[in-house]
DNA sequence: AAACAAGTTGACGTTAACGTAAAGATATCA
DNA sequence: TGATATCTTTACGTTAACGTCAACTTGTTT
């Protein structure tokens, strides 16, 4: 069969505790197997995390997260009603993604004019060094 | 002299309540200035405002956005230590916006594949209504 | 003067997303 | 067989970011 993850195997791959693995779970954002009380988890919960971490580092909720998750699974099975609610969704989603590049485009400019800022204070610390140390031993060049 | 505001005025112009605009300068994200009791904010407090909204849509901690705050003001002032420390903080938070941007962008692809999913399934559903009307009046057309 | 609007400072309540500690099951190794 | 490691559930604690009163001041309108 496909590949299976313990619980820690995870955690130290993504970098989470096991602690947030089992709340996602609570979150019903995962829902691996069992084998006995231990949990087993599939190459197809692993994207999941994968994804719910993707999500988070967006600033997305874990119930947001889990709506997203609730829409995919059911773009198979959705009625007529469904579908287009799930479409509304999406819709929605995909403009706060838009709203978010043009955040980050923006923030990235201001970072950007600091750096150049920071780099030119940098610069004439340095000027008044040299002048001091000019002032100091006011020989010409060798 | 230039133009100020009140608290309702940025809480409805932005779309947030004066709790948290109190709450923000509370966290020193503000600095308004004062008239007897009464906050009065000038444009400068008015664009903290502003990249402060930003930063929340980005995921980013009240505590973080003031860190850049700081960082902003301290590029005039800084000693060559604090400059460097500065330099570091924008390099880290600039990688941490290029993750996000990847982020978005595979987000993006997810949700226009789901999008497809959704069409298509809707467009199964109608041929499966028009077969139905089919077969209920086989007439051929008109 | 009375009443209204807009602002203020506490202070306590709430929710999300975990952290942390306790107590027990299960498997493996020496 | 006992020690060790890894897992489990249960449950209470914590932090961030506000919401929600309550009680008060200050200015404005009638």
């Amino acid at each position: 069969m496909s590949k299976t993850y313990s619980i820690s195997e995870l955690a130290s791959e993504f970098d989470v505790t096991t602690r947030s693995i089992r709340f996602y779970e609570d979150q019903e954002l995962l829902h691996p197997a069992r084998r006995g009380q231990t949990r087993i988890y599939s190459s197809k919960d692993r994207v999941r995390l994968k994804l719910t971490l993707r999500g988070k580092r967006l600033g997305l909720s874990l119930a947001e997260i889990r709506e997203l998750f609730e829409l995919w699974d059911e773009t198979r099975s959705g009625s007529e009603k469904q579908l287009h609610l799930m479409l509304s969704k999406i819709t929605e989603r995909r403009a706060a993604l838009e709203q978010q590049m043009k955040d980050i485009t923006m923030v990235q400019l201001e970072l950007e004019s600091a750096e150049i800022r920071c780099r030119q204070a940098l610069e004439e610390l340095h000027e008044k060094h040299n002048d001091e140390e000019r002032a100091k031993t006011p020989s010409s060049a060798p």
